[in-house]
RNA sequence: GGGCGCGUAGCUCAGCGGGAGAGCACUACGUUGACAUCGUAGGGGUCGCUGGUUCAAUCCCAGCCGCGCCCA
């Protein structure tokens, strides 16, 4: 029996532990079914879930649940990222707690200690995926420093570096001083800041009393200036062009350069040139030969490159120096207030320092030709589609992609150096030092680069490495290219893009068909979620306050395509309602022996309720998965929301009582029959969206249905019959009936509980007919005690009109007749407003001579019916004027 | 400055060329043995504004106003 209310904590855990037993999540290599590949977007190996996760990964488990069941071979592929900077921070930090200093305990030590971490605190959303009910193949969970990975980022490394794609290059970089490591342009935050504009006045060499004035945000590059620039067409400095100022504190020679990088609008029109410092200003100097003076170390501290009473200082304390020292010197000519953006490291949370150093670099420009193509050429669509312009606008103005890191934790580069600097790129030590051997023509001690890659690097393979490349294992051929990539938007440059590229390089295909791109979870404000901000849901939370039925179905209703999500409890309430009602649902049917025994053929059903239930079926089959291929994954779960409640529950459930309470033996077997099929298609076509609930429902109904298979190893339905219109039809009109007649009930305050008798008047043949079918219903549902034909109905009777036939209730001793009198003047104005509006285009030329007959002919009927209506109406209130 | 998107019922949002929809909230009534985490009925909208295209515009186009995000 199933109990009486759903407690999801009770199911959960023991339905996921029973899945993992039937190894319901594994895709099958050799199996048959055509393979459906998805690849997990890794999680980091230090994050916890969030709304985002959720969101993500529910749509996942949507999708492959219903291809799993539609007998795809599906293979949901899992694992984590390594997440270097962000793993080493926390492991750092572990360490500092015991004041220890990864550099004190050394590199190997230091790499042991994360993986100690890793074992056991590393990697505990993916037992929080479980709870979701995430079905991924957890076999072939793999990590991004696992060992095939990393021969993956070896061998993707070498091939690229050999075929000149990969090189070192002397160039400006984001560099964090905090955690001294150069970062990508895309771990660059650009924040609004505060901060002033300080001009200073610049001496004219041999030119006494003569300035040039400019202006910075910050005062402490100019101790690295080597020169100045001004457009070629200022008048105001065109004869200073190729002299000199001189750097005060400093003392040095800079070279005014013409350069249209200096605007004439801009300030005094004069911009002071620090090479090594600004991206801006080195490439100004490249173009007129600057001097690139360095004068910040690791740590962005002065130099020994800048005058002595700097050197050691940090950047922010020698900006008051040197604005003090300026101003002592009488060259500190303004100070504005100044809002501008100042680049921020997005894991140290500190400005970046544009830092002189040799990094390894990845020519990123080449790679982005085929993976542009293979967009433009709809070898890879993204939906919605909008988000290619996003992804066309990156990848077209590319930049070369700086993949080395000055970390420990991630994947040391395979490079190696001999004495004199050359370098050898290899697999291994022992290929680099055979290398090195054919080289010099004898062995020679290497040193190894000792910097590591990009985790993103690692990242980009993922589509193929997860599948056993480099070696020529069977899941490669089977498994890739993949059929959907979901994630988020802000990672489209970060991830889809460089996947696009490695897989388009390294397997000469796309690494996916298509790229869904879901919105962000916010709060119900709309607010981003932040810790600080302490709006954030946490999903575990919810999963334990509502279920995850009930919060994975939240998030499907919410994710339309192009807008943000904004969560509510409220709205997860609701979905935790839903589930109750079908749990409720499922007693009654089970109560009612309305479990399927046999095979239910719709099409040879007797009772006109049965075939149209099973029409609704059908046709809810058919949106759900036509919104599902379409990834319309709110429409799919709107479809299933509105059937089994608006219709099954609140329609079909209730007709089929005055069935199963009747006397007719053949009709109690055939609903009994029908309510127990479309309780089964039900469970089914829900599963990949309440896993839990479909399957508890369906486990405790197995026993009685003599099945063993769970849900989850099911089919997805696949109905050979077209929906029984005609059936359709009468239901509509029986719905229609029960509703009118509660309506005037309501509104002329019969009372709820009164049997009250029914005439109709004018019914043809046909409705007599239905009437006397579903009389049964009708009575119950609507509260009638007896239904009688009649020619007219009684005067002071509540009067509506149901399509030819006029429906009175007689209770002229009960109702208020002024009251009946202002209800049918109101529904009298209303048919008018409608009849008026179809008048005015029936009457006009353009619209019969230009809309589609059909069109015309639809607005003539109407009025039609309309007018019928009012008439009757009409009549009804004429009636009832005389009676009163 | 460039790009993307959003303004539809009190709230959250579907719809998107021919009859304005859902959920929640609200009001009234209700224990008719699946369900009060419920049922029945009801109120509530110049579909941001202004033009244009069209026989017809919430829907297409342009401009404007307001809001959000991304990139520089």
């Amino acid at each position: 029996m199933i109990d009486k209310t759903f407690n999801p904590k009770d199911v959960e855990n023991r339905l996921y532990e029973a899945w993992e037993t039937q190894t319901a999540f594994a895709a099958h290599v050799d199996g048959t079914g055509a393979p459906y590949t998805i690849m997990m977007p890794p999680p980091n190996v230090t994050g916890s879930l969030h709304m985002g996760h959720g969101l993500n990964m529910t749509l996942q488990d949507v999708l492959t649940r219903f291809q799993r069941m539609r007998g795809r071979d599906a293979l949901w592929q899992p694992g984590s990222d390594h997440a270097g900077i962000a793993t080493q921070m926390v492991v750092e930090r572990n360490l500092a707690a015991e004041n220890v200093d990864r550099r004190d305990i050394g590199r190997d030590a230091f790499i042991e200690k994360v993986w100690e971490w890793k074992a056991h605190s590393g990697g505990t959303i993916v037992e929080q995926l479980k709870r979701l009910g995430a079905s991924p193949d957890w076999a072939r969970e793999r990590f991004t420093m696992d060992e095939g990975l990393s021969k993956a980022v070896r061998t993707v490394f070498v091939q690229l570096y050999k075929e000149g794609l990969i090189y070192k290059d002397q160039r400006l970089v984001n560099w964090d001083p905090k955690f001294e490591t150069a970062i990508s342009d895309l771990e660059v935050q650009q924040i609004e800041k505060n901060g002033n504009l300080w001009h200073f006045r610049y001496p004219v060499e041999g030119e006494p009393d003569r300035y040039l004035v400019v202006a910075t945000t910050r005062p402490e590059t100019m101790l690295g200036d080597t020169g100045v620039a001004v457009h070629p067409d200022d008048p105001r400095y065109a004869d200073l062009i190729g002299k000199h100022a001189i750097l005060p504190l400093v003392g040095r020679r800079l070279k005014i350069v013409a350069d249209e990088y200096a605007d004439p609008e801009k300030g005094t029109g004069a911009v002071k040139m620090t090479p090594a410092h600004d991206f801006n200003d080195f490439e100004v100097g490249r173009r007129h030969d600057l001097e690139l003076i360095n004068i910040f170390d690791r740590k962005a501290r002065v130099n020994e490159n800048a005058p002595e009473a700097f050197r050691g200082m940090d950047r922010f304390e020698a900006r008051k120096k040197v604005v003090e020292m300026m101003e002592a010197e009488g060259l500190l000519e303004t100070i504005e207030d100044h809002v501008h953006m100042v680049p921020h490291g997005d894991r140290s949370g500190v400005p970046i320092e544009p830092f002189l150093t040799e990094q390894w670099y990845c020519d990123a420009k080449t790679l982005a030709k085929p993976a542009i193509e293979a967009v433009e050429t709809g070898k890879t669509k993204f939906v919605p589609q909008n988000w290619e312009k996003t992804y066309f606008a990156w990848m077209r103005d590319i930049q070369p992609w700086c993949i080395s890191r000055q970390l420990w934790w991630g994947h040391q580069i395979p490079a190696w150096y001999g004495p004199d600097g050359e370098t050898f790129v290899e697999m291994t030590e022992e290929e680099a030092a055979a290398a090195a051997e054919a080289h010099y023509g004898k062995a020679v001690a290497l040193t190894r680069d000792e910097d590591v890659l990009d985790t993103w690097f690692s990242s980009a393979l993922w589509p193929f490495s997860t599948l056993g490349w480099p070696e020529k294992a069977p899941e490669v051929a089977r498994y890739y290219p993949g059929d959907v990539l979901i994630t988020g938007f802000d990672i489209i440059f970060f991830w889809v893009a460089r996947m696009m590229m490695m897989g388009l390089h390294f397997m000469k295909d796309v690494p996916f068909h298509t790229v869904y791109i879901h919105a962000l979870v916010r709060d119900e404000k709309g607010q981003k979620m932040s810790k600080s901000k302490g709006n954030v849901l946490d999903p575990l939370e919810l999963i334990d306050e509502y279920g995850a039925d009930a919060t994975r179905f939240t998030l499907i209703a919410l994710a339309a395509q192009g807008r943000d999500i904004k969560m509510s409890k409220d709205r997860i309430a609701g979905y935790r309602n839903f589930a109750t009602k079908l749990w409720n649902a499922a007693r009654f049917c089970e109560m009612n022996e309305a479990v399927f025994p046999g095979a239910f053929d719709p099409a040879a059903a007797d009772q006109t309720v049965n075939r149209w239930i099973a029409g609704e079926v059908a046709k809810t089959e058919r949106e759900v998965r036509e919104a599902l291929d379409a990834y319309r994954f709110d429409a799919a779960a709107n479809a299933l929301y509105h059937f089994i409640w608006g219709t099954f529950c609140d329609w079909y459930l209730e007709f089929s009582k005055p069935i199963l309470n009747g006397e007719d033996a053949a009709a109690i077997a055939e609903t009994r029959q029908a309510m127990g099929w479309a309780l089964d298609q039900i469970l089914l076509m829900l599963h990949p969206f309440m896993p839990f609930i479909t399957e508890e429902l369906w486990a405790t109904l197995a026993a009685e249905k003599g099945r063993d298979r769970m849900a989850v190893l099911e089919s997805w339905p696949d109905y050979g019959f077209a929906p029984d219109t005609e059936a359709a039809d009468e239901l509509n009109w029986l719905v229609s009936l029960i509703t009118e007649i509660r309506s005037v009930r309501s509104d002329m305050n019969v009372p709820a509980g009164a049997m009250i008798p029914l005439q109709v008047a004018g019914a043809t043949d046909g409705t007599k007919a239905r009437l006397d079918r579903h009389a049964p219903l009708i009575k119950r549902l609507a509260r009638i005690e007896t239904i009688s034909p009649v020619d007219a109905v009684s005067s002071g009777a509540i009067q509506t009109v149901l399509g030819e036939a006029t429906l009175g209730l007689p209770l002229a001793d009960v109702i208020d007749l002024k009251a009946e009198q202002s209800r049918l003047q109101k529904e009298i104005s209303k048919q008018e407003n409608e009849i008026a509006k179809i008048d005015k285009k029936l009457s006009n030329q353009g619209f019969l001579a230009k809309a589609p007959e059909e069109v015309v002919e639809e607005n003539r009927e109407r009025r039609a019916e309309a007018e019928d209506v009012r008439a009757k109406l009409q009549g009804a209130l004429e009636r009832l004027k005389q009676a009163g």
